[in-house]
DNA sequence: AAGTCGGGGGG
DNA sequence: CCCCCAGACTT
């Protein structure tokens, strides 16, 4: 009970105002779960607050396009969610008669829903006595109880689990949940947590033995893979040019991109050119490289290098046209979904 | 259990 | 430059 009681009054004093907070309505505090999942309060409101206006009830997701959800998700990342987020708002609004699932249980069944998002809806929607378990947790209980291992292994993540249950405030599980998040975000953060002033100094273990730095542990993982992307950016007289629809599973499936010859080590211009022609069979009356350095886009495991090469041509022709490929005029690249890696591009050059 | 999936912020 | 963020899904 010091615990909850100790971070609960903590929360009253020190939380933001979020939006989705201000509801018990199952609809918005699913979608801004799926939203805040591995990103920032601060990065996802903007989008939280932008899909609500276009999409103020689940049926109103459910008759969207994915286009235009995945548009509406242009730079928010991990593009899964989106689509997974209007396939089950398709669902509930087709198969549940609008109505979302009530039970932890019940919600881990939904696409893009897993262990900590349907404990969260379940406790802040309907009050079911359910730990939520994530980055924050992870970092607040690990240190708080002098965990060591690692807490993305299974050992650790299961006995982080077992304490998350009994910490929780059962007769509060809504608050409490909020609370040691926000308490985790604000006071316990990853750098420089503000100790000196917590609330939970005198039993927090790593505080006690001085390892609050060191805690959680975490298992790397990291070898750093470069893409090199080869961008081609036709345009005819009329100002039109061809994007196409990324598929299969790898990265930005479903969002559109220029014509692409994909390279995992640096090309030579003859193996460019190579690819170049053997996508486009036509003619080209003038090839430039749009810049002189390319686009170089840092992910978490991933670098990116991407060259784009603008090629005015005579004439798009319709028939030479594959089924996932489009004919847009230059003015129209802002209504399709791209990675952001593009539409600073398209943003720089094009418009 | 290990990989993959984005983009941005902070030290 | 590296780590982290209201994780989930696939292999």
């Amino acid at each position: 009970m010091f615990f909850s009681k100790q971070i609960t009054q903590w929360y009253t004093t020190h939380k933001r105002d979020l939006p989705w907070r201000n509801t018990k309505e199952a609809y918005p505090i699913w979608l801004s779960e799926i939203m805040l999942q591995q990103t920032r309060v601060d990065q996802g409101l903007p989008y939280f607050l932008k899909f609500l206006e276009h999409f103020p009830k689940v049926e109103n997701l459910a008759e969207a396009t994915e286009e235009k959800v995945l548009k509406l998700w242009q730079g928010l990342g991990y593009y899964s969610r989106a689509r997974n987020l209007h396939a089950t708002a398709k669902y509930i609004t087709e198969n549940l008669n609008g109505e979302f699932p009530n039970t932890k249980d019940s919600l881990l069944q939904l696409k893009g829903v897993g262990d900590y998002t349907s404990s969260a809806i379940a406790s802040f929607a309907f009050n079911e006595a359910t730990p939520v378990v994530d980055g924050n947790v992870n970092r607040v209980l690990s240190r708080y109880f002098g965990i060591d291992l690692p807490v993305n292994e299974s050992a650790g993540q299961n006995l982080i689990k077992e304490k998350a249950i009994e910490v929780l405030d059962k007769k509060n599980p809504a608050l409490h949940n909020q609370a040691i998040m926000e308490f985790g975000a604000l006071q316990c953060k990853p750098k420089n947590p503000y100790c000196h002033i917590c609330p939970l100094q005198s039993k927090c273990v790593a505080y006690q033995q001085g390892m609050v730095e060191r805690l959680p542990v975490k298992i790397k993982k990291t070898k750093v893979q470069t893409r090199f992307l080869n961008y081609f950016v036709l345009i005819d007289p009329n100002q039109n040019t061809i994007v196409q629809q990324r598929k299969g599973k790898g990265i930005w499936e479903n969002l559109f991109e220029f014509p692409v010859a994909e390279f995992s080590k640096k090309p030579k211009l003859i193996e460019v050119e190579k690819e170049m022609r053997s996508i486009f069979p036509i003619e080209i009356s003038s090839t430039e490289k749009a810049n002189l350095k390319p686009v170089i886009h840092l992910l978490s495991h991933r670098k990116l290098i991407a060259d784009f090469y603008i090629l005015k041509i005579q004439s798009l022709q319709k028939n030479t046209f594959q089924k996932n490929q489009k004919l847009l005029n230059l003015s129209e690249l802002e209504t399709v979904p791209v990675p952001v890696l593009m539409a600073n591009f398209i943003k720089e050059y094009l418009l």
